[in-house]
DNA sequence: AGCACGCCGACT
DNA sequence: GTCGGCGTGCTC
């Protein structure tokens, strides 16, 4: 349990040989960790004589001016004896009584140790938001509002009932007042309560500090601490019946009796007196009378979910059930891969490996790239589940989030699906992890610190735990494919042809034999690990993965055609309209910086460094376009040419939603269309919304970007198209190909899931790149065997291991010199490769200029890295320096 | 983060 | 000369 009764001794997070009596009587003092930045130490604090604290405790301490949430660390008998005892200050409240059992603990520890964050700051990362609270300062008329201050003259008495008479003894009480005091005064006066935060009006008003002061020093208006605003269980009146029903009520006291017998004796007040139209009073006749109990009792405020037909687990094929044989037979810590093609029904096996652990009194952790994006899986867990299953995520709001964590510290078997943060939910008896579309890169985290990555945390959280990890996906990250030992496996001893390459291809249906067929008793363990490897190498019900077609947009303008769609494309779309079918329209959403190509050629200009394309930079008009890389800096103007074929269609890449939407209303007005994209999901339940009116019928093609890849199951889609490939091939980034190999599979995989055989075409201008070959082939193998030989060779994760330091600041000049000096000192250092400094790819971002410097190592070789916190202080105050470890997005 | 303390340009 | 700007540093 993680409430009340803690064992809390592995708590200690320093000098451990310190001991420290358990007698609470003896210690008087405890160290706090203070929830605010720039203040990573302990501080100590004395203990009143009512409070009994325990470590991991949650308190309200005051801290300089104002009262902040802290985490107790251990207690001492003894202050330290360098702390001049008038300093130290007491302990305000206990906000929250511990819940870090060991194993969570020292999670949190080894998340800040590994991202070189504060603990403190992963701490806040973990807990709730309002939890941990900050008290905050207003200002706010001195006696109320409003006393006629606005009307001249007349309110001047009132006024001068507070103080500073004298003043206030003119006809207009403001005239005394500087222009900002008045407006500061002006603006309070708009608030009913007169009230308003500093930080508001110093927003809202230029140099309001001084006006503020002003008004203090007339006492016209009051500063004060709000305390912090700790968000609270929600409490409401529940009724219980108690009695039984005799009959010397009257008929609408028996009557509501009756109602509540129907709702098994409890129902909360409000409920009961609308369904029965009655008022309070009657419920108070009947307390008295001893037939009904009213108590406050807590409701949770979660997150509500349409009402679902309770759904029966489905039969499973061979695959899927040896997957779950032995996902069920593993005991403890361990590993699983599961990889299985898109459609192979990899959430059946989640919600038939979860289902007997909540029976055995366990609860499960699920954790998804987005949820916003994925009602569909949060839907079917909701049918099989019902309330067992809560949702965690950001997008709660901060009652919602704090009820849902609140149930999870009750213990009771219960299933969290949650994105990113939840692997932090705070779910005792975890029995499984489940870690979907494990190879999405929303799973990490770049900024604030801790940089962490959910699947690492939910790594060390299962080895804590000692419960099983499952990964799954239909495009393993590489990192997990050599986890699980698969590095050189699979290839060979297939038919894997590489299918004949070129355009128009029917992309033969054979695709899915090229996933290897061994069953899931074909285990690879790693040397130390306990990881498994488990494939479900065909999708239910023996659909077909839908041919792939590539179309060389190259031969497309060759042959005339300036459309950005390819003929086979417009054919395509043309037919779904006449029999009525469904499709999808991927675009690679347009980033800022993007690749340079030619239009004849294909040929992409690269860094003759870095093996990486360059990035296009326009930063302003008039400005001379440059090519520039991302990792060394190299830079060359954008020539007029190709450097190979002497082409003049030589042109940045990039086509929007925008004007493939314009296009197609342009080409087929008869389409219609439902743009998917961050422009139309913005809203609360928009992705819901807008998948319900597509599976309704109520449009042809779904148009959209990134999210489209994301766990859709549409089963009348047949057709996918993507619109030029290119956007992702060819991206900046050690990454690119992986991502573009994930992304593209994905996204074909959308098509065919139904009872109609679906096809995909996929437009490009680089058809022989080996991630479009691999995609046309459905072939995982053979792509990740050719980029782990790359990644091998250049040292690239998962071989290597990189740390990106990000720094930036106002001053472009400053932060530029401290990358190079910090650049330059890293350099000395041995077993570290060292690439930059150069400029983020977005060089200024709020008005702040952004330099990287990427750091190269291998990980076995566990060099002596670099001395953070010596490298930190190589940087002004006003240069800030943020370490990315293992960083995904190195643009 | 707040809020002090402390050091340089435009006003009584 | 002081007021008031904001850069730097501390908060048990």
């Amino acid at each position: 349990m993680y409430i009340n009764d803690v064992k809390l001794s592995p708590l200690l997070v320093s000098e451990p040989s310190q001991s420290y009596q358990s007698g609470i009587t003896v210690n008087r003092w405890v160290e706090v960790l203070v929830d605010c930045p720039g203040s990573t130490g302990l501080f100590t604090y004395r203990l009143p004589a009512q409070l009994e604290i325990k470590p991991g405790d949650i308190l309200s301490v005051p801290f300089g001016a104002q009262q902040l949430g802290a985490i107790a660390i251990r207690l001492l008998a003894q202050p330290n004896v360098d702390l001049p005892p008038e300093k130290i200050r007491e302990v305000e409240d206990i906000v929250s009584v511990g819940f870090f059992p060991s194993a969570y603990w020292e999670l949190l520890n080894r998340v800040a140790a590994y991202y070189y964050t504060p603990l403190i700051q992963v701490i806040r990362v973990a807990l709730p938001p309002g939890l941990l609270g900050r008290s905050q300062r207003r200002i706010r008329l001195v006696g109320g509002r409003g006393a006629g201050g606005r009307e001249q003259g007349a309110g001047s008495r009132e006024l001068g009932a507070g103080g500073s008479s004298y003043l206030l003894a003119s006809s207009d009480p403001l005239a005394f007042l500087t222009p900002t005091a008045r407006q500061v005064w002006e603006l309070l006066q708009t608030q009913p309560t007169g009230d308003y935060s500093f930080v508001y009006l110093q927003q809202k008003v230029k140099s309001a500090y001084r006006g503020i002061r002003e008004l203090l020093r007339f006492g016209l208006v009051e500063s004060y601490l709000e305390p912090p605003r700790l968000t609270r269980p929600k409490l409401q009146k529940a009724v219980t019946l108690t009695g039984t029903i005799d009959h010397e009520l009257t008929t609408r006291q028996r009557e509501i009796l009756e109602v509540l017998r129907r709702h098994n004796g409890e129902l909360w007040q409000n409920e009961l007196l609308q369904i029965c139209n009655a008022s309070s009073s009657i419920l108070k006749t009947l307390t008295q009378k001893g037939y009904i109990v009213i108590e406050e009792r807590e409701v949770l405020r979660r997150e509500q979910g349409p009402a679902l037909a309770q759904d029966q687990p489905k039969s499973l094929n061979t695959a899927q059930a040896s997957a779950l044989e032995t996902i069920q037979t593993l005991d403890g810590f361990a590993e699983v891969l599961l990889h299985g093609v898109t459609g192979s029904g990899k959430t059946e096996v989640y919600l038939q490996a979860i289902a007997p652990l909540l029976n055995q009194g366990k609860s499960a952790l699920v954790l998804v790239p987005e949820i916003g994006l994925t009602p569909q899986l949060t839907d079917r867990f909701r049918a099989r589940f019902g309330n067992k299953v809560s949702v965690y995520h950001s997008a709660l709001s901060d009652g919602e989030r704090y009820d849902t964590w609140r149930q999870m510290l009750t213990g009771e078997p219960q299933v969290v699906i949650g994105t990113r943060s939840a692997v932090f939910a705070p779910l005792p008896n975890l029995g499984l992890i489940i870690l979907d579309e494990e190879h999405d890169s929303s799973f990490k985290q770049d900024s604030p610190i801790p940089t962490y990555h959910a699947r690492t945390v939910a790594q060390w959280r299962a080895e804590l735990e000692n419960c099983p990890l499952v990964l799954g996906s239909a495009t393993p990250s590489l990192e997990s494919w050599v986890r699980v030992g698969r590095q050189g496996a699979g290839v060979a001893g297939e038919q894997g042809e590489q299918g004949g390459r070129g355009a128009g291809g029917q992309g033969d249906r054979g695709a899915e034999g090229e996933f290897i067929t061994h069953n899931s008793s074909l285990l690879t363990p790693n040397s130390s690990l306990n990881t498994h490897y488990l494939s479900l190498p065909e999708r239910i019900n023996s659909r077909p993965l839908p041919p792939v077609e590539i179309v060389d947009m190259r031969q497309e303008l060759q042959q005339g055609n300036r459309s950005i769609f390819s003929r086979s494309l417009q054919e395509a779309l043309q037919e779904l309209q006449e029999r009525k079918q469904q499709g999808i329209l991927f675009i690679h959403r347009r980033g800022h910086s993007t690749f340079v190509s030619c239009r004849s050629c294909g040929y992409v200009l690269e860094c003759p460094y870095c093996d990486v394309s360059l990035a296009y930079h326009h930063t302003e008009e008039k400005a001379p376009e440059l090519l520039r890389c991302h990792y060394c800096n190299y830079a060359r103007s954008h020539p007029k040419f190709c450097p190979d074929c002497s082409s003049p269609y030589l042109k940045f890449f990039g086509s929007g939603t925008q004007r493939v939407t314009q296009e197609l209303a342009r080409q087929f007005p008869e389409l219609r269309l439902i743009r998917f994209d961050s422009d139309t999901t913005r809203n609360k339940g928009s992705h819901r919304t807008l998948l319900t009116q597509f599976a309704n019928g109520e449009a042809d093609l779904l148009v959209g970007t990134q999210m489209l890849t994301k766990g859709l199951d549409l089963p009348q889609v047949t057709l996918v198209g993507v619109v030029a490939a290119d956007g992702l091939l060819n991206l900046s980034d050690y990454r690119a190909s992986e991502r573009a190999f994930q992304t593209l599979t994905q996204v074909a995989g959308r098509a065919g899931r139904g009872d109609d055989p679906g096809r995909v075409i996929v437009q490009t201008y680089t058809t022989e790149h080996q991630v479009i070959a691999a995609v046309r082939s459905h072939d995982y193998h053979s792509f990740s065997q050719a980029e782990l030989e790359q990644r091998q060779a250049l040292n690239y994760p998962p071989y290597g291991r990189l740390i990106l330091l990000r720094l930036s600041s106002l001053d472009p000049i400053q932060v530029q010199n401290t990358a190079q000096i910090i650049a330059t000192t890293l350099s000395t250092e041995e077993e570290i490769e060292v690439l930059g400094p150069a400029p983020a790819s977005i060089l200024r971002v709020a008005n702040r200029y952004r330099w990287q410097i990427l750091i190269k190592f291998a990980p076995d070789a566990l060099p002596q890295l670099p001395d953070w916190e010596e490298v930190r202080s190589l940087c002004p105050s006003s240069v800030s320096l943020t370490i990315d470890v293992d960083p995904l997005n190195i643009m």
